[in-house]
DNA sequence: CGCTTTTGTGCTGCCGTAGAACATAAACGA
DNA sequence: TCGTTTATGTTCTACGGCAGCACAAAAGCG
């Protein structure tokens, strides 16, 4: 989504909430470290301009003074800030095999959650999201007193509509011109409409982010998730890129071998039919609800099957990666899903080819790892984008 | 190349400087039809804010009031502003079969330029940018009296350490680790030292800015650069995609057929295999000095070589194209070089193959182009981003 | 010729940060 | 034990930048 606002004049006014904004994430990005005096080093203002935004933003609840340690210095002692505990976001989930429902304070931490597994594969939409529905108001009501929800998400496996709030089609859940937002109806407050996003993307926000504001592990890197399909983003900078609908990251449709064989998509020896989570099980004579973990047991104990099966789908994903590598200079490569059990497995092989095939690998080789194992990630990164309005414009949040 | 400095707090001055920079971009996005009424319209501020900051803009030579045309409407008239013509950026290009140098002002105008065509493949670099020197050293001598040159860019077709002005590698001149700016210097004044990038890159952002500061025809395009082999550049939001290292855009690199043939690269099925400018000609049976223009003519006189020859390449570029556009979701593909002047030949197929292969194109249509026909655009694009510094920093360029 | 309309230019007031002086709260050392 | 040192937090004034308003300037219109 490249925004084409036209840009407005900066007034004093945006000057404060410019540095209401740096303050915010500052300490978001060194929860507990940073006192006023602190804020105004990394900034680099005055102590007495520091104090006053941070004043401000603990009279606001965005910030919190936390209870100091024992002193180690010499002069006065520092009063740490913290990210407040009563702003929190709202994440959800609707997969092929799972519902869920989880909320983030603006530390990061989990205040409430609902994990619900269920084969939804042809499922009806209003069923499913009522359901759905149900776990959020139950969340909801566990929430500690005085918490505030800023926002809500819902993480989809398929192609979304952010703007119109609809989503176009998911495959595997067989969905098509779903809108959300009426089907919940009633089970969420009516200000609290969530925004939809692609659960690749949000799995990889996730990773990017480990709190509101705070680097994860990594900062550049292509992320797959597996899932039933193989869904992907890409972040750089610790932004995923989301491309000009915010549709990007659709890996698991990256043309593998063209005279490979058809995918329902429309085209052919796309990467999914290789290393999706069926695919690979299927090729590994792994009965499907077995699991990516019973693959994982027979191919370390020598199953060659199971181990060709593994080879498949190393070569497959080089071959995909190489190209996505290529074609973005981000060589670093997260596997979420599935894919995450299976690293070990797949990582000398995946690593190799990457090598071979990327051309820029002589000076930066490529390097594969291993995603966190949260089971929805997809709810937690929603939950984070819900935060994002927060850090984005703290004044909105502040009392007038 | 991921920006990881430490923000800094906001001041008054800061508050200045965007609002220096959002004039001369409101002033260089439609050179000409602004006065300072319209400035302050544009940027929503007063008509004395904005007229302030054009003063101090017009006293420092980045914006020029120009006369105006016979008044139309009512009221007193306007004074038109348009960027400075003082203020230029110098491009330069070294290619496998030019070298090119161009000064480009800030309204977009060419204040001089030489172009010099000879083959430099297998070249000495030394000799090259000797060359290459005495180009530049006549184009700055040829300048208008009062010109300020306020940097210098150079495009070239390979990997580029930008930081630490590095050409890595360049297959088709089979150059490896030359330092241009130790080559050149002597021929540039000291204080400009040459900024290195892909010729890709370049030639892409003189699609995505007609002048510096002004959108050109298409804001989200993957773009196709044919030279001797295929060079890329993805461009999403009139910003062209550098990566993490500043090595993205290698789409000539990306596999179309893992059983393909070899690629000096090192993998296999590269689509440079299929579209570059050789392996095109090669195929068609057309002798490589006559170029894709021949090829043209024979195609459309229904030779069944030539015939062949191009209905292979738009396979490879849609196979490869088409993974692209579905990880990026950017799905305009714009061509230049040689596969530009082919670009009527290649569309309907190639269009067809983007529509079966990419998962979004139910929902919006890929779409084909050609770019423009400049020469040398790279050396464009590498003046483009000289001038960019101003741009930026406005008050950098205005008296203390 | 006077009225209307739009542009450009002064002026004052408000707001936010810088800078410096001062108050506060701890550890350190004789 | 008590002054010294050191770092934090607060308060006050100064300065720079934009908003808002009034006014001058330069055209067209009736």
């Amino acid at each position: 989504m490249s925004d084409g606002r036209t840009p407005s004049g900066a007034r004093q006014s945006t000057l404060r909430a410019t540095n209401l904004g740096l303050v915010l994430r500052a300490v978001c990005a060194d929860p507990g470290e940073l006192s006023r005096a602190g804020v105004a080093a990394a900034l680099g203002t005055t102590r007495g301009t520091a104090a006053r935004l941070v004043d401000d933003l603990v009279a606001g609840g965005l910030l919190d003074e936390v209870e100091r340690g024992p002193a180690a210095r010499r002069g006065r002692p520092a009063t740490p800030l913290a990210p407040g505990s009563r702003p929190a976001g709202l994440g959800m989930q609707v997969d092929a095999g799972l519902v869920a429902v989880r909320v983030l304070d603006l530390r990061g931490r989990v205040l409430a959650e609902r994990l619900h597994e269920e084969d939804l594969r042809d499922s009806d939409p209003a069923a499913a999201l009522s359901l759905l529905g149900g776990l959020a108001a139950d969340v909801l009501g566990a929430l500690p007193a005085g918490t505030r929800v800023v926002g809500a998400g819902l993480a989809l496996p398929g192609l979304v509509d952010a703007g119109r709030g609809l989503l176009l089609r998911a495959p595997n859940l067989r969905w098509s011109r779903v809108c959300p937002a009426e089907l919940l109806a009633g089970a969420l407050p009516a200000d609290l409409v969530p925004a939809l996003g692609n659960e690749a993307d949000l799995a990889a926000r996730s990773v990017a982010e480990d709190a509101p504001g705070r680097p994860g592990p990594h900062r550049d890197f292509v992320y797959l998730s597996g899932q039933i399909g193989i869904g992907g983003a890409a972040v750089l900078g610790g932004r995923v890129m989301t491309g000009s609908s915010g549709w990007a990251g659709e890996i698991g449709h990256v043309c593998v071998d063209p005279a490979g064989p058809a995918c329902p998509c429309g085209s052919t020896g796309c990467l999914e039919r290789y290393a999706g989570r069926l695919a690979l099980l299927a090729a590994a004579g792994v009965p499907a609800d077995a699991g990516p973990g019973e693959l994982r047991t027979r191919a370390e104990a020598g199953d060659p099957a199971a181990r060709a099966a593994v080879d498949g789908a190393a070569w497959a994903l080089g071959v995909a990666l190489a190209g996505v590598v290529n074609v973005l200079d981000i060589p670093t490569v997260v596997l979420g899903g599935h894919l995450a059990e299976l690293t070990g497995l797949l990582r000398p092989r995946l690593e190799e080819h990457l090598a071979r095939r990327v051309l820029s690998a002589r000076w930066r080789r490529p390097v594969v790892d291993a995603g966190g194992a949260v089971p929805a990630a997809g709810a937690t990164g929603a939950a984070l984008r819900a935060l994002d309005a927060v850090l984005e414009d703290p004044v909105r949040w502040l009392p007038a």
